[in-house]
RNA sequence: GCCUUUGUAGCUCAGUCGGUAGAGCAGAGGACUGAAAAUCCUCGUGUCGUUGGUUCGAUUCCGACCGAAGGCA
């Protein structure tokens, strides 16, 4: 039965690691699933995996993209699908890990077609709410589609923005993109999450955030600091670097904001998993109790 | 030993001219449909060092004691 094994759980908990050895069992690649994994110039604030763990093993979705490319969850969610078509058909078992919730989602449960925003339809609507304010973009929201307006966040910018784009660039109710796709993959999916108590979690961040500035995390960011505007830099570890470059803070001050925001990012990410009963939870230790459990799966 | 300052939330501190208290940081809970490491929302009860006294009422005033910092010997 072909089975896609998701390893999850927040950020330092230890996934890298854990994936290689499953990855082994299985005779699988990895694919991962993490939003800045992705970009080819930010190996050491993302922790990406190593030259010599992706030596040991195939990696996708690590270090492809270039700092300016536009990419998103529904684009992961096309690319993955067409790649595990493609490699279901030489393996049984194929492991998938990272800690990026939505992009997770998107390969398990699948995202509506909704059209790809152009760049004019983005820039005009964040001029106005520039100018007007959110309000009256929320009141537009209201006229063009009642339904979103009752559900969405209003107090969101980017939601509210995100719906109106659509419905300007459609001329239809975002809302009416919703619901219509009803997924089901040809394969099984078995989710493994890694979980710590939440202050040897907190430890371990704060740890590996002076690690990374030990393993040169300080240039790697003043060398993409000019690009500094790209989405794919408003990630944690670099915007807070980004303001020590700009004279905003100390060193000091940006590093334990680096601290901070990771582990707050670590949060968020507990509590999507939280809304997931069908994830399996391990220790990141215990694995041989991961392997036994993924070897009993596998052969089922 | 004496003098001064000080003891309030996990930390740094504010405050109550006597009516049991509030900021920053840290922390916690939550949302999430093509920007998701993003974006947005919510949350502050703590023996006001201990113990006596004055008072209708003390964390606030007075005394003693304990702890901390500095000064004099």
């Amino acid at each position: 039965m072909k089975t896609l094994f998701v390893l999850l759980g927040p950020t330092g908990v230890g996934k890298t690691e854990s994936s290689l050895s499953i990855a082994h069992l299985l005779h699988s690649p990895i694919l991962g699933a993490d939003s800045r994994q992705l970009y080819h110039d930010l190996p050491i604030g993302t922790a990406a995996p190593t030259i010599e763990q992706q030596n040991a093993v195939r990696h996708y979705f690590v270090g492809t993209l270039a700092l300016q490319d536009y990419y998103s969850a529904a684009q992961y969610e096309h690319d993955a699908i067409e790649l595990l078509t493609k490699l279901f058909q030489t393996h049984t078992n194929i492991l998938l890990t990272g800690g990026s919730m939505l992009y997770i989602d998107a390969v398990c449960k699948g995202i509506d077609e909704i059209p790809t925003v152009d760049e004019i339809t983005r820039q005009t609507l964040q001029k106005r709410l520039q100018n007007e304010g959110l309000k009256s973009l929320t009141e537009e929201l209201k006229r063009l589609d009642p339904d979103w307006y009752q559900q969405v966040d209003l107090q969101n910018p980017r939601r509210v923005l995100h719906a109106l784009e659509i419905c300007h660039m459609t001329a239809k109710p975002f809302s009416s993109f919703l619901g219509s796709k009803q997924m089901r993959r040809p394969f099984r999916i078995i989710k493994i999450g890694l979980q710590l108590p939440r202050e040897e979690l907190y430890q371990r961040i704060n740890n590996r955030v002076d690690q990374m500035m030990q393993q040169g995390l300080l240039e790697e960011a003043q060398r993409v600091f000019p690009q500094k505007d790209y989405n794919s830099l408003n990630t944690v570890g670099y915007k807070e670097l980004f303001n020590y470059f700009e004279g905003k803070w100390t060193l000091e001050e940006a590093v334990e904001k680096i601290k901070r925001n990771t582990r707050i990012y670590a949060r968020k990410q507990m509590m999507w998993f939280n809304n997931d009963s069908s994830i399996v939870w391990f220790r990141p230790n215990k694995t041989d109790e991961i392997l036994h459990f993924v070897s009993d799966i596998s052969s089922s």
